[in-house]
Formats: structure tokens, C-alpha cells, sequence
RNA sequence: GGAGAAGUCGCCUAGUUGGUCGAGGGCGCACGAUUGGAAAUCGUGUAACCGGUAAAACGGUUCGAGAGUUCGAAUCUCUCCUUCUCCGCCA
């Protein structure tokens, strides 16, 4: 969500935007948004006038009681009644044209950082860098859901009777190994300064449109029956929402968080739950990281941020490259988006385990997150999101990986705390 | 889930027979005076948002949120949210 200030002003860049996101069917909005609100500005100094003049004729039917004058005070009665039905008529008009000039704001896309290379969709994304070598054994991979199920780590069949598709039981060292990620990924983080949150797991309708765009909504949110409530899709979604209607010190930005919670998505849409396994399901669990900071600081958190989870990916012995996010796969509220993705040795390719996103102020703006400057100003945060890990998505590169030709799966030395040191896991089957 | 009480400008609080209350006081904070410096003291200032302006002036909106009654609502009515107390239920 732009600033309506910002389109009014710089109308070219915004269109300029558009087409560098291959959107040009929203290229209209932009003019129609700056005429509505021109509009919109005129009829509320009109209304604003008849406001004016109201107070003022009511000053004085209060001053003319007080003196006992009823005469008057009826004559003034009257004639603020003459002006009523102008105001309500104009308020309504105001009411319309806010609503209009919301919903065009809320399709408009963020404007995306100069680096950003430009490109249609997914298949003109960037590789930036690869880390660690993609390394592919001479023994072949199974699909990770068979790897699994040699440590009878995973029954589908009765997740579907119990759940239905999309669904999981994880069982014995795989449900083990899942939990050792998380919590191996969240001691990651909090040794890096960021702090340990576990948030709610489900959100207002409010914070949920303060966050995302109504395609993401539509598509990915699972809603409450009969409550004003939303299953989250990441604890983003309720870390940013933290701070919504906030004014936040200067002096204490950055806020570094780092969140765990489960993750519920609809995956309505192109895919679906097609892939077999847990590669896109329903439900998983995340260990997020967030940052809440000054506006000229984003840049530097959003390269700190995705490091991170080079990193840790790197720790368990997993090969990972960095994708950029071209203009057209880039999210409308996203400044600037970077995947990272495992290397998977059965499929002889990378596959996205996380994202992270530079939201620049858009969240701020629609959930009111300001900081009040040092020189008193009050300005808009800038909001940021990675992935630390999330499985059970991120244990297929996981066992991938770490497979061995006998079938046993080895434990890196820095998840063997989490695993009762055990070095190697060995299958069952 | 049931019964009661409450939600005012960063914090505490005054204001509920509707008008001079966008709102008084205290604390905090900022600036100034005093001081060798500080404390104390005194003085001044101190909400947000929208419109408007070169910048002001000025106008509008907001006393948890929304709706209503009224010429006019912090004050009255309704709905919702939140907090506290008691009861019920429950990891």
C-alpha cells in the first residue's frame, strides 16, 4: 500500500512500477485513484465548511439558553437544520469515495527496489549465489517420503481418514528430528541476539488485511467459523500484527524477533495440494525471524537476514543457493524478495525451504506502525520477514542430504544435542 | 459461559443534572531563568490524524471502537472490544 500523497505526486513512477511488474491492466488505477481523491478532497472541504459553520451556530443556541433568550435559540435551530441534510448528503459521498480510493490503494504495488531485476514471472528469478556443492551420490535418492517411511516416520493414510489430504502423522526419529530442527533453529537465532516469541495462532481480520493482500488471503487463510478469527499462515502474520496502532520509540529499534508457531494454509490456487509427500501441505511449523526498523536500516537487516539462514542451512550440512525474486514474482507489497533454496540430490535441483522479504513501509502503513523520531517527528517503520526453518517441508532436504548408500541418515554435529547425541539414524525397515 | 465494575491527552487523575470540555490538575518530558556545576525552585510549552498554507493562520475529526438520540455528547441509548472482581467450566 502506497502513499496516496506519494501517487498524487509521483504518478509516473508508479505507473513505471506497474509495467515493471508486468501488471499493466492496473495501469488505469493510478489516474482514477488521483481524480477520486481529488474529488474525495473537495466534497470533505465542502463538508468541512458546513461542520464549521454548525459548531458555530450550536455555540451560540447554548449561549442563548443560558440567557434564557428561546427565541433565538429556536431561530438558530433552525438554522442549522437547513444545512443537515447538505452534510449528511456530502458525508455519504465522502464515505463512497473512501471506499473506492481503500480498494484502489490496496491493488496498487508497492514500488520495488531499484535491484530488483525485472522479469515476467518465477522463471526469470536470479541466481545470486550457490553455497556449499551440490553434491549428487552415486546411489540413488528415494523420494523423501520413502526415506521416511523407512524409519516408520510417516503414516499419510491415517492422516487423510483423520484430516484429509494435505495432512501428517510424524512418527518415532522423523517427528524427533522435526522438533531437533525447530529447536536447533530457534537456539540459532537467539545466539544471534534475536528474541525467543511464541505468538497467538490466530489473528483479527483486521491484522490479517494489515499484512498481506486480499489474493494472499483469499488464497492461503483459514477462517474461524462463526468468529472474527484466522488461523495464522506464519507467525509473521502476528509478529508484524504485534505492533499494530503502535507508536514505537526510536531508541528502541531494531526489534529482532525470532518466532516459532504452526502454519495453516488453504494452498488454494495454481499448485494446490498436488506434490506427494509434505512438500505442500496444509499445515507445518516455522521458526520465522522478523525485524520492525528505521527506514535506512532495512537494506542492511534484509542481507543480515537471509544470511541467516544460509547459514544455518550450512550448519547441518546442507547445500543452498540464494534466488532473487524477479519484478513480476514479487509479492505487491514486497520491496525486495529473496529465496533461499536447498539443493535436492534426487531431483538434481535447488527447491525454495525459505523466503525473505523487505516490506519496506506497506505493512507499517496499513497497521499504523509509526516511531517517534528523535527530533519529534513521527514516521513510518519499516518491516522485514525471513524463514529459519520450516518443516517438515525443510527435512526432505534434510534426508536428502544426509543420506548415506545403507539407508541411514546422518546427524550433524550441531543437531546432535537436540537428537540424544545420537550421530546416525538408522532405518527401521 | 453467567453476574458486577471500569476504559479520558506518555503515565496517574478531574469531569456523568448534555453547551463556556479537545478537555482541568499532578507526574514525566522539552526549553528557558536561577547555579561554578547539579539538585531544588520558578516560568513556558507538551496528543494524534485529515484538509489547508511557501510556512503559518485557519477548518474538521478523534475522550476504547462502531452506531444512534440531539441544533449540540467525554457526559444519554445500543452493539462490540479490552481490563478488573466474583461464579461456572477446563488443559
Amino acid at each position: 500500500m502506497l502513499d496516496l500523497k506519494f501517487i498524487r505526486e509521483n504518478p509516473e513512477i508508479v505507473k513505471q512500477n506497474i509495467k515493471n511488474k508486468f501488471q499493466d491492466a492496473k495501469l488505469p488505477l493510478v489516474d482514477e485513484v488521483i481524480a477520486l481523491d481529488e474529488e474525495n478532497r473537495k466534497a470533505k472541504q465542502q463538508a468541512d465548511a458546513l461542520r464549521a459553520n454548525r459548531n458555530k451556530v450550536s455555540k451560540t443556541i447554548g449561549k442563548f439558553m443560558a440567557q434564557g433568550k428561546k427565541e433565538e435559540a429556536e431561530a438558530a435551530k433552525k438554522l442549522v437544520t437547513e444545512n443537515s441534510e447538505a452534510l449528511a448528503a456530502l458525508e455519504a459521498k465522502c464515505a463512497e469515495l473512501e471506499e473506492k480510493i481503500k480498494k484502489i490503494l490496496m491493488t496498487i504495488p508497492n514500488i520495488i527496489d531499484p535491484s530488483v531485476p525485472i522479469g515476467k514471472d518465477d522463471s526469470e528469478n536470479v541466481e545470486v549465489q550457490r553455497y556449499g556443492d551440490p553434491v549428487v551420490p552415486d546411489f540413488e535418492i528415494p523420494y523423501h517420503s520413502e526415506i521416511m517411511e523407512t524409519f516408520n516416520g510417516l503414516d499419510l493414510d491415517s492422516a487423510r481418514r483423520v484430516a484429509g489430504n494435505g495432512f501428517y502423522y510424524l512418527m518415532g526419529d522423523i517427528a524427533r528430528l522435526h522438533s531437533a530442527v525447530i529447536s536447533y533453529a530457534r537456539d540459532f537465532m537467539i545466539d544471534r541476539g534475536f528474541t525467543y516469541c511464541i505468538p497467538p495462532y490466530m489473528i483479527r481480520a483486521n491484522v490479517v488485511t494489515g499484512v498481506m493482500s486480499f489474493a494472499e488471503m483469499d488464497a492461503m487463510m483459514y477462517k474461524i467459523e462463526g468468529e472474527d478469527l484466522y488461523l495464522i499462515g506464519t507467525s509473521e502474520h502476528s509478529m508484524i500484527g504485534k505492533f499494530i496502532d503502535q507508536i514505537l520509540d526510536e531508541k528502541k529499534l531494531p526489534y529482532t524477533l525470532t518466532s516459532y508457531s504452526p502454519c495453516f494454509r488453504k494452498e488454494k490456487g495454481a499448485h494446490g495440494i498436488e506434490e506427494r509427500g509434505v512438500y505442500r501441505i496444509h499445515q507445518f511449523e516455522k521458526q520465522e525471524m522478523i525485524v520492525v526498523c528505521k527506514p535506512e536500516d532495512s537494506m542492511m537487516w534484509f542481507e543480515k537476514l537471509w544470511q541467516n539462514t544460509v547459514d544455518l542451512f550450512r550448519s547441518l550440512d546442507i547445500p543452498v543457493r540464494t534466488l532473487e525474486c524477479c519484478s513480476g514474482d514479487l509479492a505487491d507489497l514486497k520491496v525486495k524478495s529473496i529465496d533461499v533454496e536447498a539443493w535436492s540430490p534426487r531431483q538434481k535441483k535447488y527447491f525454495e525451504v525459505g523466503s525473505c522479504s523487505n516490506l519496506g513501509d506497506a505493512q507499517a502503513r496499513r497497521l499504523k506502525i509509526r516511531v517517534n523520531g528523535a527530533d519529534g517527528k513521527k514516521y513510518l517503520a519499516h518491516t522485514l520477514n525471513n524463514t529459519v526453518v520450516a518443516p517438515p517441508r525443510m527435512l526432505i532436504a534434510f534426508l536428502e542430504n544426509n543420506l548415506n548408500a545403507d539407508g541411514s541418515v546422518n546427524v550433524p554435529a550441531a543437531l546432535r544435542p537436540y537428537m540424544g547425541g545420537k550421530e546416525k539414524l538408522i532405518p527401521k525397515q
